[in-house]
DNA sequence: CTGTATCCTCAGTGATACTG
DNA sequence: CAGTATCACTGAGGATACAG
């Protein structure tokens, strides 16, 4: 893989390709971004998402973890309280990401085009 | 959505994630990355991914045609060839692209440290 | 050579009920 | 409240054979 003039090892290569994947997943760029304006409860991003199941925010939240994209504390009261928020690397990589974003806004009306010019080019 | 200061519109938010999405497949990015290279044959694009099956690397073509990333021209010889090349948009997309892997390339370090303190954390 | 067609598998995802 | 356990389903993805 290259990456401009650099040359990039296989290993690495593999990582990077890992790292985009976990990102460009169902729910993860989600949470990331609601998790960026401030420190959310497990309920409240629950309630937040709306359309997502337990086991799958529960599931994406341990990913972000391990990652380490976001950190998870608890409080042991009862009922419990786990709060989280996005770490440092977490709010690092909202740069590449919103540049990302960013452009697909600016060019979203492109590939909208796009895609109805390829419809009608392959239809019947 | 929010991105920065900008509130963004149900409607676009939908598709910048669903744009997230194609790059996030599991080969998009990397049939960019070659064809950023230089215009590469169906065949030359099978062999240096190796492990893509057929049916997927097709797949992956046709979407990322359908998004306007790539174009595809067709030389009706026998037998057939055909050359795909980045779009005009293709290549600008490598720019937000390569910001967000070259993040990925200079923090690996940390993301794997993350790992295994994550993993040695919860491993018993 | 460049695909399409077919069949098959399995990981990702969801719904629901249950637990500390 | 914040999950885990369980079951079920679907679609992504792969292997293979065949076609233009």
């Amino acid at each position: 893989m290259r990456l401009g003039n650099v040359d990039v090892p296989r290993d690495t290569c593999q990582l990077v390709g890992n790292i985009l994947g976990h990102l460009g997943d169902k729910w993860s760029v989600l949470i990331i971004v609601l998790l960026r304006e401030r420190p959310m409860r497990y309920s409240e991003l629950e309630r937040q998402i709306e359309t997502v199941s337990k086991k799958m925010l529960t599931t994406t939240l341990r990913h972000l973890e391990r990652d380490g994209f976001i950190s998870r504390a608890v409080t042991p009261t009862i009922p419990p309280r786990v709060d989280y928020q996005l770490s440092e690397l977490g709010r690092e990589v909202m740069e590449p990401l919103d540049v990302l974003a960013r452009w697909a806004l600016r060019n979203s009306d492109r590939i909208v085009e796009a895609r109805s010019r390829y419809d009608s080019d392959h239809e019947p």
